[in-house]
DNA sequence: TGTCAAGTTGTTACC
DNA sequence: CGGTAACAACTTGAC
C-alpha cells in the first residue's frame, strides 16, 4: 500500500483549534504535502446536546468557525471550513472512502470524552489504512509529558509544573510555527457532494440545552446543512433565537490576533500586569484581557500569547524597565492554565468530579452528586418523541433551603448585590473577571450556601464562553478549598470584597439596575436602607414583591452571612479531620455518612491521615 | 525528619 | 477618612 506523495489526501479535522497561525497540526498537514486538502468540522452530537452549552458560547464557537471559513477562502477560493453535521465516528469512515482520504490530520484533544472518542476514531482509521497524524497545540507544554517529568504524578502546585516545564524545554514553550500562505485545492464540487451517503441523524436525547431551543434543532436534517453547500451552522438552525445570545465578546482569529496585538503595543500594561491587582468590578472594558476564550476554540495559540507577553518582557529587561514577577504576571497566569491541564491528564475523567477523584478532598456538602449507578439510571430522560424535558440534574437534594440557594445563586437573585451583579454578568455575558468568579465560588461552596463545587462547575460550564473542563473543575477546586488550596479560613466576604475595588458600587448599579439609584452607603447592603429612602430610589427591599409599592424590588439577602461563614468553617474543619478523598469507595457506597456523623457535627477517627492532635 | 514559607483574604488597629 | 501593616482558625510543598 505505497502512496506516491502526489496522491496524498488528506482530511484536516479542526476541532478546538479554530485558526490558521500557529498550528502545528495543520502545520504537519501541509508539510504532507497534500495535492488535496480538505479541512473539516464535524458537528458532534455529544457536544450539540450533552455538554451544557449556553446561548453565547454557540455563537462564540460559530463566530469562530465562520472566520476560519473566511480564512482559508482567502488563501485559495476554492478553499472553506466544511462543515458536515454528524457524529465523526459514524460521518470520518465515510469521508475518508468517499474522498480516498490517505491521511486524517488533527490536534489532540485534553478532555476525557474527546481523548476516548479519537482513540476510537483512530483505531477505525488504521483499519481502514487512513494514516493519522496528531499534534499537541493546545497548551504551553505537552501535558503528559509534563505529567511524566512530574513522576507520572498531577501537578498539584505551579513549582511542581515550573519544575517539570524546566526539564522539557529549559521552561520555554515551542516558539509558534509558520502561518500557511496557501492551501491546496479540495476535490471538484462533484466529488465534494455528499448527496448520496447515507446520513444517520443525531441523537438528540437526552438533550441538556433543551431550555435553550425554542425552535426544533434542524441542523442534523442534511448531512452539509440546509443549503448543501458545508455552511457554519446558524443560533437558528439549532433552534436558539438569537437574541438570546447577548454577549458582546466575538470570537474567531482575526478578532483575538487583532486584539492580542493591541495589548502587545501597551508594554507598560503587558509588563505591570499583576492579576491579583486587577479589578472584577471593572466593566466596558474589563481589567484583563478577555482572550481566555479564544484560548478555549484555539482561535488563539496559547504559545503565541506567550511568546508575544515574553519578547515585551525581554525588551522591557534591557530597556531596564520593572516586571512583574510570576505567577501574578501574564505569563505566569498563562503556565497557571497548564498546571490545570497536567493534572487533568493524570488524571482523566474524574478529574472533573468528586467521585473517584483521588486529589480531592471529599466534603459533607449539600446538593452532592449522586454516585455514578444512580445517576446513570436518572440521565436517560425521556422517550424519543416526548416532549423535550431537561433531565433531572444527577445531584441529592438533601435539604430545600439548600436546592433554594443554589437557585438563587444561579439566577442572580440571592440578595447579596455584589453576588448577583456577578451571575448576572454571567449569565448575560458568559464571562466574569477571575476574581468575581473566586468571590461567587467561594459563596457557593465554603463561605456561604456550603453547596458541592460541582453544581456551581456545572453552572460555570453552561454559562462561560472560555469554559475549559481543566481549568473550571480545578478553579473549583481550588476556590472550594478541596485541591490546590487549603486555607479555608481566608473567605471572601460578599460585601467587603467588592467594596475594596468599587466603593461606589457602579459595578452593581449596572448589573443590577433596579439598585442603581441606591446611596453607596447601601449599595453592598441594601437591606440596612430605611424604607423611605428605598420608596425615594424606586426599589423595596422585599421577598414580598406585592409590598414593592411601585413594582421594582429586589429581595433580602437569603441568609445572615456571617453566620453562614462561621456554619461552613466549622463544617470545613470537621471534613479535613475527616480526610477523606475523593476515590475512597465510601464515597460512592455512601460510607462517608457514618464518619461525618448524623449532624455532620460527630465525625470518627480518620482512617486514612493522622488527625492533627494537640493535647 | 524538621522547619519554613507560601498559598489570588478579612479585619483591625494605627498613622 | 484613606491608606497600610500586622495578624489570623490551616495545610502543603520545598529544602
Amino acid at each position: 500500500m505505497k502512496k506516491s506523495s502526489s496522491n496524498i489526501v488528506v482530511l484536516y479535522w479542526h476541532r478546538t483549534d479554530l485558526r490558521l497561525h500557529d498550528s502545528p497540526a495543520l502545520d504537519a498537514a501541509l508539510a504532507l504535502k497534500p495535492s488535496i486538502f480538505i479541512p473539516i468540522w464535524t458537528w458532534d452530537p455529544h457536544y450539540v446536546y450533552r455538554a451544557r452549552v449556553g446561548p453565547n458560547r454557540w455563537k462564540f464557537l460559530m463566530e469562530c468557525q465562520s472566520d476560519l471559513s473566511r480564512s482559508y477562502s482567502k488563501l485559495n477560493s476554492k478553499q472553506k471550513l466544511w462543515v458536515v453535521r454528524e457524529a465523526p465516528q459514524t460521518v470520518l469512515p465515510k469521508l475518508w472512502k468517499k474522498w480516498g482520504i490517505t491521511h486524517l490530520v488533527f490536534e489532540r484533544d485534553t478532555d476525557a470524552y474527546a481523548r476516548e472518542r479519537d482513540l476510537a476514531v483512530m483505531q477505525m482509521a488504521e483499519k481502514a489504512g487512513v494514516e493519522v497524524v496528531t499534534r499537541m497545540g493546545r497548551t504551553l507544554f505537552d501535558s503528559d509529558e509534563l505529567v511524566s517529568k512530574n513522576g507520572g504524578k498531577p501537578t498539584m502546585s505551579m513549582s511542581q509544573l515550573e519544575k517539570a516545564a524546566e526539564k522539557i524545554n529549559g521552561g520555554k514553550p515551542a516558539r509558534p510555527v509558520e502561518t500557511p500562505k496557501s492551501v491546496p485545492d479540495p476535490w471538484e464540487e462533484a466529488k465534494m457532494d455528499l448527496s448520496d451517503l447515507d446520513h444517520e441523524m443525531a441523537d438528540s436525547n437526552p438533550d441538556l440545552n433543551a431550555e435553550y431551543r425554542e425552535k426544533e434543532d434542524r441542523q442534523y436534517a442534511e448531512l452539509m446543512g440546509p443549503g448543501k453547500d458545508f455552511g457554519v451552522p446558524t443560533l437558528e438552525e439549532i433552534g436558539i433565537d438569537p437574541s438570546m445570545a447577548r454577549a458582546p465578546h466575538r470570537g474567531g482569529e482575526s478578532a483575538a490576533l487583532k486584539e492580542l496585538s493591541q495589548f502587545i503595543a501597551d508594554d507598560e500594561y503587558i509588563g505591570t500586569f499583576e492579576k491579583p491587582k486587577t479589578s472584577p468590578a471593572a466593566f466596558e472594558p474589563q481589567a484583563t484581557t478577555l482572550l481566555s476564550p479564544h484560548l478555549h476554540f484555539g482561535s488563539l495559540s496559547v504559545r503565541k500569547f506567550w511568546w508575544d507577553v515574553q519578547d515585551v518582557f525581554e525588551k522591557r529587561k534591557k530597556a531596564k524597565k520593572s516586571n512583574a514577577a510570576p505567577p501574578a504576571n501574564m505569563p505566569g497566569q498563562l503556565l497557571f492554565r497548564d498546571m490545570y491541564f497536567a493534572a487533568q491528564a493524570a488524571i482523566g475523567g474524574p478529574f472533573a468530579k468528586v467521585e473517584g477523584n483521588p486529589i480531592v478532598r471529599f466534603v459533607d456538602w449539600h446538593l452532592q452528586s449522586k454516585p455514578l449507578q444512580a445517576g446513570r439510571k436518572q440521565e436517560k430522560g425521556t422517550e424519543k418523541g416526548d416532549e423535550k424535558v431537561l433531565p433531572a440534574r444527577d445531584y441529592d437534594v438533601d435539604s430545600s433551603d439548600a436546592e433554594e440557594w443554589f437557585q438563587r445563586w444561579k439566577t442572580g437573585r440571592t440578595g447579596f448585590p455584589w453576588i448577583d451583579a456577578l451571575m448576572r454578568q454571567l449569565i448575560t455575558e458568559g464571562w466574569i473577571h477571575h476574581l468575581g468568579r473566586h468571590s461567587v465560588a467561594c459563596f457557593l461552596t465554603r463561605g456561604g450556601c456550603y453547596i458541592s463545587w460541582e453544581r456551581g462547575a456545572e453552572v460555570f460550564e453552561e454559562y462561560l464562553i472560555d469554559h475549559e473542563t481543566a481549568s473550571n473543575a480545578g478553579n473549583w477546586m481550588w476556590l472550594s478549598c478541596t485541591a490546590f488550596f487549603a486555607q479555608f479560613y481566608r473567605c471572601y466576604s460578599p460585601i467587603a470584597f467588592g467594596k475594596k475595588w468599587d466603593p461606589n458600587g457602579d459595578f452593581i448599579r449596572h448589573y443590577v439596575p433596579e439598585l442603581a439609584k441606591f446611596d453607596k452607603k447601601f449599595i453592598y447592603e441594601p437591606w440596612k436602607a430605611p424604607i423611605a429612602d428605598q420608596k425615594k430610589w424606586g426599589c423595596r427591599v422585599t421577598n414580598d414583591e406585592k409590598e414593592a409599592s411601585n413594582g421594582k424590588s429586589y429581595p433580602k439577602p437569603m441568609f445572615d452571612f456571617d453566620e453562614r461563614r462561621q456554619f461552613c468553617l466549622d463544617k470545613m474543619k470537621n471534613a479535613y479531620d475527616v480526610g477523606l478523598y475523593g476515590n475512597d469507595e465510601r464515597v460512592s457506597n455512601g460510607g462517608w455518612k457514618e464518619l461525618f456523623g448524623e449532624d455532620g457535627q460527630g465525625g470518627k477517627e480518620p482512617e486514612k491521615k493522622k488527625r492533627k492532635t494537640s493535647t
